[in-house]
DNA sequence: ATTTTTATAGAGTGATCAGTCAGTCTTATA
DNA sequence: TATAAGACTGACTGATCACTCTATAAAAAT
């Protein structure tokens, strides 16, 4: 097996249920099942480990994205699969999720350099840019646009979070809100 | 000088800028300018202190809410109200709007019980349910409802902190982005 | 076959930190 | 003024933790 992924998988885990000061190094390699000084091997220190993780989380992601965009599609379809598919990539992964969100609000943030927070938000910029190019958002600042399509997928994922329902009403909701963000932000008469 | 104020106003710096773990007691009574016993006199423990803090802020909040709303006007201008409030409230007191966020996607927040948070749902919860049950709003669960309010208001003070305009044109995209959300959620027609 | 490099182990270490404790100072009350 | 109660202090402690170090085994290169 490979101890790396199981180092990073294992503190995934423990992040999740105790955060980052609650997991301590040791714990992580015993919950990985390799001494203690392994860890270290693969990591130089702890703070290496959390952000590694969350470069490799974040690169699942957007790799999950890419594989499900087709640039051929009309720009609505392309807005809509990433909605949908965000949402869907949260409720499934959701320790995931919830350790990206942790993350976001704790000061390892500042360790990440620019290039790869840039990286992960190039497809979004392109995305956006291609909607105010075209006209077919309102007249609104890009990054205001950006930010209600972003707050209200966030929104969405912790509402089927907290509310249990069945798949296909899941889809559903997925889909109304979606509907109302076109709405919102485009100039589309329905 | 109170110095259980004093305590938590030095909490709420250095949480801020190092975080939980970043920052031991030792340096929160030094800040404060107090004795390490002492903050151990007041608190029992740093979760406690940690706790009390996030509950002693959101009664501000609250309280500043409650301050701005009058029962006698129609619901879209109570909504609009808080919609308003709580994004400038957010905007004044960065500190502790951080603070609430970093606790949010931290362990602490299962120590909070669970009258301390539905006290802090209980105002939103009635206005949304004013608007289910006079049909104002669109067909839709409440709860999700109150989703998209909240998502939309986070985003909309994120967009703010991360833009700074004027105050002047802060006011406009408060204004202008809850005409889009009232159009969102309600049946009316502009 | 021999050397070099890499992977793994786990006991050990120095620093740090939450929380204690024994005692002093301040204030209120009798 | 005497006494009690509470506020406050800061040196101290026991535990914990990130990280190191030495040693060994496995794999790769020569």
């Amino acid at each position: 097996m490979d101890k790396e992924k199981e180092l990073l998988a294992a503190a995934l885990k423990l992040f999740v249920e105790f955060g980052f000061h609650g997991t301590p190094t040791s714990k992580i390699a015993k919950e990985a099942g390799v001494a203690n000084g392994t860890l270290f091997h693969y990591f130089k220190t702890k703070e290496e480990l959390i952000v590694k993780l969350y470069i490799r989380i974040k690169e699942e992601l957007n790799g999950h994205m890419l594989s499900k965009l087709d640039d051929q599609t009309p720009l609505e379809i392309r807005m809509k699969t990433v909605y949908e598919e965000s949402i869907q990539w949260a409720l499934v992964h959701r320790d995931e999720f919830y350790f990206i969100q942790q993350f976001h609000f704790s000061p390892h943030l500042a360790k990440v350099s620019a290039e790869d927070l840039e990286k992960q938000t190039r497809m979004h910029a392109a995305l956006l840019g291609e909607g105010v190019e075209s006209r077919i958002f309102k007249a609104l600042p890009v990054n205001l646009i950006g930010t209600l399509l972003a707050s209200q997928l966030y929104g969405v994922h912790q509402y089927l979070v907290n509310n249990d329902l069945p798949v296909s009403k899941q889809k559903e909701v997925i889909d109304e809100t979606f509907v109302l963000l076109w709405q919102m932000i485009t100039n589309i008469k329905s």
